[in-house]
DNA sequence: CCAATTTAGTTCGGATGCCTGACCATATGA
DNA sequence: TCATATGGTCAGGCATCCGAACTAAATTGG
């Protein structure tokens, strides 16, 4: 690689990505080492979208950024582990509320506990701070690009 | 959401998960909308790989973390498209050397301007400074956890 | 109150992106 | 020289997503 092209190597595109990967990765390795195989990182696009008092399937599928029939696959899947259950939407006839069953909530706190395991990690390599600062920044960044991307259908 | 599962909406991995998502989307997007539409991302997982020079695609696969067979797929889709292509390594009478075709440097270019813009977004939005301590972080994780992690098959 | 429209969700069919296993051809080294 | 390692391919499969077309319930405008 020469210098005039150092830029494929080092740029923020391809370091947010390799972070990401690795990070995820140690999530769901830290999950399985503990009693939790049953989710995928896919799975995690729904748990982490589904609120404590339940969520509709289309409203998951716009916060994942996913068609309806997409997290609709995902809902029946996590469904069969038991870590989720649809229940008819008192509100609303026609919909369905996604919820955590009494198991997702312990599965929840393990991944909760998986997650700050990541994060220490991080927190070892980097300190505190600068972790902190990085959240932050990230944060800020997407509050202030979201809604300029195109939206999907479904 | 409550206090109590602030966790859930602000933590570092989903922080970076969105970043990414919407700074990839955003040089696709820019791609696309000045003539190149030719790859996706997943494709951006081989040419981000591949040397000025030519790559075997073994050595592509384990770049990417991906099976020779799954790097070889998207070899093919990508010298389809006519940006790459393979040549007999004269090193080695097994190995083929996937290549940047003129076309594909023309590509690469378009890519790196579509990428300074990206980045450039984010600097207006979290300053020069910013940006640059985040690379700089990314990287120190990267590296410190690199190698931790299980390997591939294939 | 009823017809037209919108909305929540499903079913079906298919593309994509990745994998494992089995294999062939060439290179390497005892 | 032949056993083993390495570069790459072929066949088959699974998971994750999409679009189109549909059902049923809710909403809205006369």
């Amino acid at each position: 690689m020469t210098l005039r092209n150092a830029w494929r190597r080092n740029n923020i595109g391809r370091r947010m990505n390799e972070a990401v990967r690795i990070f995820e990765n140690r999530i769901i390795e830290h999950l399985k080492d503990h009693g939790h195989a049953e989710l995928t990182s896919a799975h995690i696009n729904l748990t982490r979208n589904l609120d404590e008092d339940g969520t509709r399937l289309t409203e998951l599928a716009r916060r994942a950024s996913l068609t309806k029939q997409s997290m609709s696959e995902l809902v029946d899947q996590v469904e069969r582990t038991g870590l989720i259950e649809k229940r008819p939407d008192p509100a609303d006839g026609r919909a369905k509320l996604v919820c955590f069953t009494e198991k997702g909530f312990e599965w929840l706190e393990a991944f909760h506990q998986s997650l700050e395991v990541a994060e220490n990690e991080m927190r070892e390599e980097l300190g505190v701070a600068m972790v902190d600062l990085l959240v932050e920044a990230l944060g800020k960044y997407v509050e202030a690009r979201q809604g300029k991307q195109p939206d999907l259908a479904g």
